[in-house]
DNA sequence: CTAAGTGTTGAAAC
DNA sequence: AGTTTCAACACTTA
């Protein structure tokens, strides 16, 4: 489900649903999902506040009392709802965070790829994943010079190179081949055999698709929700993603689908250019 | 029945 | 030692 935008729709409408509370009780349903040490998530959680939810990159970093924060990442499928506590549970509800006021935080996730870790807020950058990320589209890291470089060193393809997050942290699939589309790269194209200016266009529509996709609260075209059980509102401005088959918007070429590096990949044949 | 799906990861191979 | 590939995770849907 959720890139980016999707992510950073997610802690835009679950933190009023949930600041200021405080945790009762917590289940695990299906403990797998939580990574770190589950007896900690069970025990240290109940009595602790929900002050805030940050975010980096595809991981929500939900700010407790006491210095704690719960990392989570919805992976594929994962979706946060509020409930009342007592609500019968749903057949992918995994987690639950009971709260003193008779309400619910649930987790769920169809897929069960979602991961949870309990860690002391400040070591972030030493958890599982975010230790690797490079740094997130619209930052003030995120220059064009930090991507020409970025890039320098990936002889692999520039789709594989996007989705690893190791040099731009956020971009997923969908994303992916509406940017490659946008500043007309081949998927396949060697990320380091890519001219300097055509990385520079590169940044600058990472950074647009991805600011205009949190304007309109993500994209749903499998399953993602927001905390309010709401749809995005990107899906139709997508111009290559999900359109297999149908014409290029540019030339009216057909556009195809292949596989790199296991993920499906959509693109023009005509209007995107392989640098190898 | 088979394949593919918004993502990450650990291990193996370069 | 850094980089890259790929199966695995678990379940639903086309």
């Amino acid at each position: 489900m959720p890139e980016m935008p999707e992510v950073e729709t997610v802690r835009r409408t679950l933190l009023p649903l949930v600041k200021g509370k405080t945790i009762k009780k917590v289940i695990l349903w299906y403990p797998k999902i939580v990574a770190t040490d589950h007896e900690k998530f069970l025990s240290e959680l109940p009595g602790k506040k929900i002050i805030d939810i940050d975010r980096y990159a595809k991981y929500l970093l939900i700010r407790l009392s006491d210095n704690l924060t719960i990392v989570s990442h919805l992976r594929m499928e994962g979706k946060y709802h509020l409930t009342a506590s007592d609500a019968p549970k749903d057949k992918h509800d995994h987690v639950e965070f009971v709260f003193t006021d008779g309400t619910a935080l649930r987790y769920n996730d169809v897929r069960k790829f979602g991961r949870m870790q309990l860690i002391l807020t400040g070591t972030e950058r030493q958890t599982t994943g975010i230790g690797k990320l490079g740094v997130e589209p619209n930052s003030s890291k995120f220059t064009s010079e930090y991507l020409i470089n970025g890039l320098k060193r990936k002889k692999k393809n520039i789709k594989n190179t996007l989705l690893d997050q190791s040099v731009v942290a956020g971009l997923g699939n969908i994303y992916v081949d509406e940017v490659l589309w946008r500043t007309k790269i081949h998927p396949l194209s060697q990320a380091n055999k890519i001219p300097v200016e055509k990385v520079s266009e590169l940044h600058d529509q990472i950074n647009k698709i991805i600011a205009e996709a949190i304007k309109l609260q993500g994209t749903t075209v499998h399953s993602f929700l927001n905390a309010n059980g709401q749809v995005g509102g990107f899906q139709s401005k997508l111009q290559v993603y999900g359109h297999v088959g149908e014409p290029c918007t540019v030339c009216g070429t057909k556009f195809e689908k292949i596989m790199v590096n296991g993920r499906g990949t959509t693109f023009c044949p005509h209007c995107q250019v392989i640098y190898k």
